[in-house]
DNA sequence: CTTGACTCCGTACTCTAGTACGGGGTTTAG
DNA sequence: CTAAACCCCGTACTAGAGTACGGAGTCAAG
């Protein structure tokens, strides 16, 4: 089953069939060939794609920036040098997004590094300093 | 001024007017009383409740969830554990966006290093990041 | 050969967390 | 008293990421 329906894709990816079809409109996935019925017929790796697609957005990129994410792919052609600089740019953006997750995870810690110190009969202190 | 107007509130929580009504739309603040010009008069309470609701959405709540949380919060002690319950769960969400982030950093530095070594291989290493 | 599952397409709707708009009434400072 | 500033309401819009709908064509099993 080297060539699948838009319908065996999506279920291996474990997205919706609308959802395949959105990704090629959005340009993240590449227009598959065509049956003589008008049926797309994936190859192997559309289903690899959108699982990178939906790792990328669960870990907090955008569509956009996966589609930038996308666009690195090693061009055997050359062009190093403007991947390169993408592929940092990208490295930078990541830091970023590690750090605002950092500084969330810390609020959280520290809230319930607190509950653990409390009395039996305070009021919680997430909720109190929350306030 | 125990009584503060829409404005007032919304000052002083450091958000807009609109946000304080939409956020009695949510549901997430009580309906105030009105005065007999049909404008809203906030007790003092009013001013926490909407910095509640920021500061749970700073580290990563959603409306939906805030919601929940202020649910709890008439019962201070007794729900303290179910807060920590939610807030550790939170933390689980984050330290797996982070190592999400942290694997596709490691990617795109080989994609980097790849660059710079010229070397020829055919995988693109974003590619095989998430999978 | 028919039935049910699957696919096609475009358009329209959903949700999240607001933000803006417009046409009115109210309050307050000068 | 008037004008600015404030408030009311409902509606509509934004962006991001899908999800649903409806009518039509296609494919596979019985």
């Amino acid at each position: 089953m080297i060539q699948a329906t838009i319908g065996q894709v999506a279920k291996r990816a474990g997205v919706g069939v609308e959802t395949v079809r959105f990704y090629e409109r959005r340009g993240l996935i590449e227009q598959p060939p065509r049956h003589r019925s008008g049926y797309r017929v994936y190859p192997e790796e559309a289903v690899d794609r959108i699982r990178f697609i939906r790792h990328a957005k669960d870990i907090g990129f955008t569509l956009a920036e996966i589609g930038e994410l996308l666009s690195l792919r090693p061009d055997p052609a050359g062009n190093c040098d403007v991947v390169k600089e993408r592929a940092e740019a990208k490295v930078t953006d990541i830091d970023e997004k590690i750090r605002g997750l950092t500084r969330m995870r810390e609020s959280l810690g520290k809230l319930i590094g607190a509950c653990d110190t409390r009395s039996e009969t305070a009021d919680c202190p997430i909720l109190e300093a929350l306030e």
